[in-house]
DNA sequence: ACAAAATCTTAACGAATACTTTACGTTTGT
DNA sequence: ACAAACGTAAAGTATTCGTTAAGATTTTGT
């Protein structure tokens, strides 16, 4: 993960470099405004951490002209609390995100692997696997092991919804609420299509990547999928 | 667009409704911390708007008990300026965020779509650990000393409340009220409860992290971590 | 526009799981 | 030593789940 900081205050920046290089970033480091929008220029980011108040320019101007450029790099936007109402300016000029000071770092790392996610999401759109199991959401295609699956609308949107969560628990009310919204079936028809689902993705195969927790709700994930 | 509005005032939920409702939203208005709470917990919203300033209950107190049940609906909080202090200090900070009364209903707009949008993002959330102890709010894995443990709801949704008070004592009262809100059982179930969360987490282990306090309550805690 | 096909909803039932209640012996604080 | 609080076990009740099937509704092909 390569990322570009521009801030002005080092004693920051050396806390940066302390916790996220042990994370497997690797970061480079501008300490005015000038020097960052050079950096930024010169070389691709995953993401730019961006100071809002720095000499030489304006956080916000700098970003602006990033995009006018034609720099699509995520940026995410450290700001004062007094500087809070800039929030809404800050994403009219393009960016992506902000972080209210002070921060917990690890914030800072949730924050920007979830930034760095959306924006490669947005640009090519992979398919979304879970073990052998692929959907493609483009194409609504869904094969696993190689072999090809036809699904009707509901369990479709079922796969869709879960194997995004993958490997979250994602409960029953949720699934209801998005799948109907408001207008959602009397009795519970998540069951049935369910089990079209399940029949369709687990039942012809080996292992099972479709579970129930019991009172809970649904869950997809690799047999062994412990995460951390 | 789910949002709850949790609002004393029935002018401002009229306005909301008028202006948030052609937007494409889908409003429920509590007008109590009460009712919200409730609601909160009943259904599934992408957010919730609250007021700080509530009969009942501090809009504050609300959202902290909010998160202690596990809850992560992204909340933006309303404030008037002269209680704009640092009790927000650490609050807005992660998937929430405030605006001062009064203010432009167009900036709502914004603030909850970037919220919205951010909370999708960063949907993952940390293992809590205590100890040995290692509880998964995503995927509800609960696991000691390397062991996976399957757990009934209730018992899971006690060690949720549990680990994330760790170390404090947690009065029993308390523990019921967030377990079964005002319909609670005319026995004392708890204890059956706890006696099946002691048996998987405790029995089976050398020390015992789960502890009662005569009296009080309960704690979940390593043998060392006595204060603190 | 019509019929056929696919899909969705509802209902029902046995099986699995979870919850509550009751009972009783033990521990704790005073 | 006593009463209240606690741990434990067992039994009965309630809920949730997977599955099947039939009828209603929507979509598709012609």
């Amino acid at each position: 993960m390569y990322a570009l900081v521009i801030e002005d205050n080092p004693d920051l920046v050396a806390n940066l470099y302390d916790f996220l290089e042990p994370k497997g970033y690797v970061l480079d480091a501008a300490y005015d405004a000038r020097t960052g929008y050079q950096y930024a220029q010169d070389k691709e980011y995953d993401v730019i951490v961006l100071d809002l108040t720095l000499p030489g320019m304006d956080g916000l101007e700098l970003c602006r002209r990033l995009r006018d450029s034609g720099n699509t790099t995520p940026v995410l936007i450290l700001t004062a609390r007094d500087t809070l109402n800039a929030k809404l300016e800050g994403f009219a000029a393009g960016t992506d995100d902000y972080l209210v000071k002070p921060f917990a770092l690890q914030e800072l790392d949730a924050r920007i692997r979830a930034l760095v996610r959306r924006a490669r999401g947005e640009q090519r759109r992979e398919p979304l696997r879970v073990a052998d199991l692929m959907f493609d959401p483009d194409t609504l295609r869904v094969e696993r092991a190689g072999k090809s699956i036809s699904l009707p609308p509901i369990p479709m949107k079922m796969l869709a919804l879960l194997i995004r969560q993958s490997p979250r628990v994602v409960p029953k009310r949720e699934l209801e609420r998005r799948i109907w919204g408001n207008e959602r079936p009397d009795s519970d028809a998540l069951r049935t299509h369910l089990h079209v689902l399940r029949s369709a993705i687990d039942k012809p195969f080996e292992t099972h990547l479709l579970r129930t927790v019991h009172g809970m709700g649904y869950q997809l994930a690799a047999p062994d999928d412990s995460q951390d």
